[in-house]
RNA sequence: GUGGUUGUAGCUCAGUUGGUUAGAGCGCCUGGUUGUGGUCCAGGAGGUCGUGGGUUCGAGACCCAUCUUCCACCCCA
């Protein structure tokens, strides 16, 4: 047998671990800033809690666990089984659904507007690639019982707040489901605005005249694409779009909705916050009905690091109808990923003990000494072997550790101990109380 | 799900048109040095060449399958 992770899964060491939490702590304490209530949900859920919620596509990619005991048992014999036969459990594919599944069943006791966050790890059968893996974290913030556009007011500076501290730099882009659907409403193909948004949706990979390829592949008529083509800009200026857009919107209630609620956001944000509007900002997710958002870094090719925006029923599949929520999810191997190629991760994070007592002729004394600076909250580690000095200050470098502690026998028949710097070598002999002095952090 | 790519020592990698006993650097272990690391010197361990089949007198190399890695598409964080 053969020792290795699954697929598309990762061990993450002290270092990794460190960067982790690094980025973690910045974009929780964030959360709580913001007024949000932390959430743990199971890490798998009934499959028809997951299941037709992510549309066909989704439904592949959810990993799905076998009944327990004789999972055969409600399969004809010779029979081949279908899928809910066999499976009634599936792990988590996002954080959004859990917590639709779990305001339903627990409204009532829920404060409304009921904000949470909430950072656990999700999984998709998904093939791995670049900054794509089968386990990886997202980290949500969501608030369902409010329509107010306060909320992605809010949302919108959280975002920015977050990359600033992690010194990554962003674009923010922003668009409405009311804008395409005005679109597609002026082009008279509204019945079929789905299918306009995918094709919209790759109007940065494959350009104009790739969407309008796909749309005409799609069975659309050339006079609605015509009418369409004011639609298939590249993102601009915010300013500049909603101008352009407003005139064109005459009559269409949707789309002036639309820039009327980006119209907001755009006046109420951090006034030092950059966001463009980008019509093709579609995202796969069919549940969003309003104000609709994306984060990608700048100068990587990396995907987007963040997304969200606002779903009026999402609540509806569960059978709790009129429910608005808006929420964001951080991707947060992508952030480090992102952060890495950069070259902005912090140097330094990474925990290990500050001290290592040596265990040579005395070992009583020398664990005695260890246990007394851990009882003073000093991160010590004692060397459990009396093995040679050699192997004992290699263990030290290997771990990083900066100091190291003679606690033998010279030192026990004064109650004293020596005190060493590995970088610089220098070393002094002083009370167990003075080195303790000298070690607090 | 589609197409491509990768796998040789703990790590990074050599390995000729198929030919004896598969190599290097770094790391590791032992000793020089049983209370002082990094340097130096001497010696040593470590590989069923991802796995399973096949072709061949002979396979690390060629063929097939499978797993794994990375990448593009689809989709997504």
């Amino acid at each position: 047998m053969k020792a290795r992770t699954p697929k598309g899964t990762r061990d993450f060491n002290a270092r990794e671990l460190a960067k982790r939490h690094h980025v973690t702590s910045v974009i929780q304490s964030a959360f709580k800033r913001y007024g949000y209530a932390p959430l743990e949900t199971p890490s798998f859920e009934l499959s028809e809690t997951l299941m037709g919620k992510y549309g066909e596509e989704g439904d592949r990619l959810i990993f799905k666990l076998l009944k327990s005991g004789n999972f055969m048992r409600s399969v004809a014999e010779g029979a081949t089984p279908k899928a809910s036969d066999i499976i009634d459990k599936a792990l988590r594919y996002d954080l959004t659904v859990p917590f639709a599944r779990y305001v339903v069943e627990n409204f009532g006791q829920l404060p409304m507007p009921f904000k949470r966050y909430q950072i656990q790890p999700v999984w998709r059968a998904d093939k791995p690639q670049k900054g794509r893996f089968r386990e990886f974290y997202q980290c949500d913030a969501d608030v369902v019982g409010s329509q107010s556009l306060w909320q992605e007011v809010e949302l919108v500076n959280l975002y920015a707040e977050v990359f600033e501290a992690l010194n990554l730099a962003v674009v923010i882009r922003l668009n409405h489901r009311g804008i395409l659907s005005g679109i597609a409403e002026m082009a008279g193909v509204g019945d079929r605005l789905t299918e306009f948004t995918v094709a919209l949706d790759k109007l940065d990979k494959i350009g104009q005249e790739g969407v309008v390829a796909e749309l005409k592949d799609r069975g659309f008529s050339d006079d609605a694409i015509k009418k369409l083509s004011p639609a298939l800009i590249p993102a601009r200026s915010m300013d500049e779009s909603l101008t352009a857009l407003d005139g064109w919107f005459e009559g269409s209630e949707m789309g002036l909705k639309g820039i009327e609620d980006l119209r907001f956001i755009l006046q109420h944000i951090n006034s030092n916050i950059k966001v463009s509007l980008d019509i093709s900002l579609a995202r796969g997710l069919n549940y969003y009905t309003g104000c609709i958002l994306e984060v990608n870094p700048v100068g990587l090719d990396m995907g987007s690091v963040g997304g969200g925006g606002r779903y009026d029923n999402l609540t509806g599949i569960f059978g709790k109808e009129g429910l608005s929520g808006v929420g964001i999810s951080f991707g947060l191997d992508r952030i480090i990923m992102s952060l890495e190629e950069l070259g902005q991760m912090p140097d330094g994070i990474v925990s290990c003990p500050q001290v290592l007592v040596l265990n040579q002729s005395d070992a009583e004394y020398a664990f005695k000494t260890c246990m007394a600076l851990r009882e003073a909250g000093i991160d010590a580690d004692f060397y459990p072997d009396s093995a040679k000095m050699k192997k004992q200050f290699a263990y030290a470098e290997q771990r990083q550790i900066p100091w190291v502690i003679y606690a033998g026998e010279r030192e026990a028949a004064e109650s004293r101990v020596v005190l060493k710097h590995l970088a610089d070598g220098t070393q002094t002999n002083l009370s167990i109380a003075a080195a303790i002095e000298q070690l607090k952090p």
